[in-house]
DNA sequence: TTCTTTGTTCCGGA
DNA sequence: GTCCGGAACAAAGA
């Protein structure tokens, strides 16, 4: 399930992969993504040169040459795979290839360098949308998107500011794109347990102490999460076809019923319902 | 057949 | 007008 350290896993391998070349043919295998992916779309984009590509939250963003460029969002299960003829030597890799579904390989690239860029997405709730790279800000994805977790725009300060009155849950807070963006429910309930905040506690609540904890842990996860090459939970894997390793990182997340990973603590992981998403927490160290 | 999974959007009520 | 919670939605596997 992606969330910003595996979009930004995802934009680094894109960046060293297929940066400059060009996108010579696209082969629609399923227009039924997230939304409807027309020919009209697809012609805006073939022989353009791919530029750069960025992140923006959990958005993928990919520059290409003639002011047009792709927005892409993963979904629960989107991917973009890299093939090439040398990388289906390398064992990892060929063995990851194997076990993919072909069938949910939606979109072919085909690049320069005899080099193919498939999107796979088991559920489809992913999408991709051709846009004018001058228009991405106003983009109706883009433009309500609160601060990156990891800028200092994202601070004490703001936090602290735009905490008065909230009613809502800190958890429900986090998950909120307007206030920060791109956290999930995974990365949340990591950062609360660490936080020791009970994602049921009311946001306007929180005294100066706890606000600079979340801020400062909040940052401390996600670099560590993109250090570790982003989580595999089901099925993520970067563009060579690899998983990553933050999973194993987890202390709540997924652990319901098993003990709480503090050594002092003789408490069990519970597993709660908010807002229809499953919230993991310990009762005795989270306040 | 039903349940679970996710991020986003929409709607009704406060 | 704004805020908030809940539900709907997309698809498929268990």
């Amino acid at each position: 399930m992606p969330e910003l350290p595996e979009v930004e896993v995802v934009k680094r391998s894109l960046q060293k992969n297929i940066k400059n070349l060009t996108i010579k043919k696209v082969k629609i295998h399923n227009i039924k993504l997230r939304y409807i992916i027309n020919k009209n779309q697809i012609n805006k984009i073939t022989n353009k040169k791919i530029l750069n590509i960025k992140r923006r939250s959990k958005y993928l963003i990919i520059n290409l040459s003639k002011g047009i460029s792709i927005i892409s969002h993963l979904g629960m299960t989107g991917k973009f795979i890299i093939l090439k003829k040398k990388t289906l030597k390398k064992t990892s890799f060929y063995y990851d290839l194997k076990n993919l579904n072909e069938k949910h390989n939606h979109l072919v690239f085909f690049l320069d360098k005899k080099i193919k860029l498939i999107y796979n997405d088991v559920r489809k709730f992913g999408f991709i949308k051709i846009v004018k790279t001058d228009l991405i800000d106003s983009n109706s994805h883009i433009k309500r998107l609160g601060p990156e977790p990891l800028s200092s725009k994202f601070d004490f300060i703001y936090f602290k500011k735009n905490i008065l009155n909230k009613k809502k849950f800190i958890k429900d807070l986090l998950m909120d794109q307007k206030f920060i963006s791109g956290l999930g429910n995974i990365y949340v309930n990591e950062i609360l347990f660490r936080s020791k905040l009970k994602p049921n506690k009311k946001a306007q609540l929180l005294d100066d102490d706890q606000i600079s904890k979340v801020v400062q842990i909040t940052k401390r996860i996600l670099k560590l999460a993109i250090k570790k090459g982003g989580s595999s939970i089901k099925d993520f894997r970067n563009n060579e076809g690899e998983m990553g390793k933050f999973q194993d990182k987890f202390k709540v997340y997924g652990r319901n019923d098993k003990k709480c990973p503090n050594t002092n603590c003789r408490d069990i992981i519970k597993k709660l319902m908010i807002n229809n998403r499953s919230t993991f927490f310990c009762d005795s160290c989270q306040k």
